[in-house]
DNA sequence: GCTAGAATATGAGCATGCTCACTTACTGAG
DNA sequence: CTCAGTAAGTGAGCATGCTCATATTCTAGC
C-alpha cells in the first residue's frame, strides 16, 4: 500500500515532467494528451486517472511554480528591508517574483488562466486555491502597511482582475525583455493602491465584508433602468 | 449574382438565428456545431464556410449587440445632458448600456472573451475590431471631459483589463439583479478615473504615446534582476 | 501457496470541432 | 439549348480530449 503510494507520486511526477517538456517544446495546444502519456510511459487512461483534464496538468505545473515563488517571497518578507518599502513596492516585488518563476510557462499561461481567472471557475482544486492563497498574502501585505481593515471582496476582485490582466498581457508581450509587462504591472498597482487609499479615506460606513452587494452604485444617471430590466 | 449574394446573407442570418436560439437554450458548450447546422437547415461544412470557428459565431452575436449598443449610446451622447455628467458617469453609462444589450449572452460571454480579451488575440475580425472601436469611443469620452492628451496604450490596456474583468465577473454573478457587477463596474471606473487624474498631474516628461516600453518602472527594489534574467 | 478483493493501468471507443474532396446549382457565352 | 466555369453546399472523415469496461497487479487473510 505504501509502496503504491510512492509509485503514484512517481507516476504523477513523470506525467508532470513529460508535460513540462512537451509543452515547452511544442506549446500547450500542439502537445496532445497521447503524446504526454507516451512520453510518461503510461496509457492515456492512466493520465486521466491523475489529472481530470489536460488543462489541469498545466495548472499543476503553474501552480507549483507559483506557490514556490509565493513561499520564497514570504520567507524573504520576514526580515524587513533597511529602508522600509512602500506598499506599492512590496506588491510589485511579490508579483515580480511570481513572474520570474512563471517564466517557463509564459506562453501557455492564458490556457490556465481561462479556468483560473473567473471567480466562478469550477473549483478546480489547484487553480482556485491558488487565487485564494495569493489573495491572502496580498491581504497580509496590505495589512502590514497600515491597512486598518481587511480588504473587501470587491477590492480583492479588482486586484485579481488587474493581476490576470498583467499575466494575459505578459503571455503575448513581445517587447525586448517584457519591459512593457513590468510597466503595466507598475501602473496597475499604482492605480490599485491609489484607489485603496482614496476609498479608504471616504469609506462607506455600512459595508465592510460584503460591501459589494449592498446598494446600487452611484452614477446610474444616463444608464436608464440599468441591468435589471429585460432587454 | 446579386441573388446569390442575398442568399448568402440569408444563410448567414439563419445560422446566427439558430445559434442564438440553441446557445440560449443549451448553453454555448452543449450546443454542437452539428446541432446549429441542422437547425439552420444546412450542412456542417456550409456552416464553416460562413464562420471560421464555433466561437466566431458567438463572437458575431455578441459583436452585433455590442456595436448596436455603442451606436445607440453615441447617438444619445450627441445632445448633452442638462446637468453635465462627470467623466466617470459617462463611462459608467456607456458600459451599462452595453451590458444591457449583452444580457442575452451573459452566460457564455467568457467563451467569447477568451479570444477577444488578450491584446495579441489572433486578429479575428469581429472581436479585435470590437476592442478597437470600443477603446476609440472611450478615448473620445475622455477627450470630451478635458483629457488634454490622447490616452496612452498603457491606459487603454488598463481600461480594457478592467472592462473584461467586469464582464467575466458578470457572467458568473449570482447576486439578485447582478448588483454586484454594477458595484464592481462603479469601483473599476472610479479607480481608473482616479488613476487618470493623478497620473495626468504628474505626467512623465518623456513618454506620451509609447510611454509603456520606455524605461524600467519605478519600484524594482525587492524584485532583484526582474524578468529579464533566466529562471 | 492460494484466492478474494481492492487499487491501479489500459486502450478501444465516443463526442465534437473542424477539413476537404467532391457534388450541386447557377450563369453567361456561343 | 448546351456547355464550360464558378460559387456555394455537403457529409464522410480526421484529430483530439476524455470515458469506461476490462485487464493487470498487488495485498491480505487463510
Amino acid at each position: 500500500m505504501r509502496v503504491t503510494a510512492e509509485t503514484k507520486q512517481a507516476t504523477r511526477q513523470s506525467i508532470l515532467e513529460a508535460a513540462r517538456k512537451l509543452f515547452a517544446e511544442q506549446g500547450f495546444d500542439s502537445a496532445t494528451t497521447r503524446d504526454i502519456a507516451r512520453a510518461a510511459r503510461i496509457g492515456v487512461g492512466t493520465l486521466f486517472n491523475y489529472f481530470p483534464t489536460k488543462e489541469a496538468i498545466a495548472a499543476a505545473l503553474v501552480g507549483d511554480a507559483w506557490s514556490r515563488a509565493a513561499d520564497a517571497f514570504a520567507a524573504a518578507m520576514l526580515q524587513p528591508a533597511d529602508p522600509p518599502a512602500s506598499l506599492e513596492e512590496d506588491l510589485f516585488a511579490h508579483v515580480a517574483a511570481i513572474l520570474r518563476k512563471l517564466k517557463p510557462f509564459r506562453k501557455y499561461l492564458p490556457a490556465v488562466l481561462e479556468t483560473s481567472l473567473s471567480p466562478a471557475a469550477n473549483a478546480s482544486i489547484d487553480s482556485q486555491s491558488l487565487r485564494q492563497s495569493h489573495l491572502e498574502i496580498v491581504s497580509q501585505i496590505v495589512c502590514r502597511h497600515g491597512g486598518d481593515d481587511a480588504l473587501t471582496p470587491l477590492a480583492l476582485q479588482l486586484y485579481w482582475t488587474l493581476i490576470t490582466g498583467v499575466l494575459a498581457f505578459w503571455a503575448a508581450d513581445s517587447s525586448p525583455r517584457q519591459e512593457d509587462t513590468l510597466a503595466l504591472l507598475d501602473q496597475s498597482l499604482a492605480m490599485f493602491v491609489g484607489w485603496l487609499t482614496d476609498s479608504g479615506r471616504s469609506r462607506l460606513p455600512g459595508g465592510t465584508s460584503q460591501g459589494a452587494s449592498s446598494s446600487a452604485p452611484g452614477p446610474t444617471r444616463q444608464a436608464g433602468p440599468t441591468l435589471a430590466t429585460r432587454g
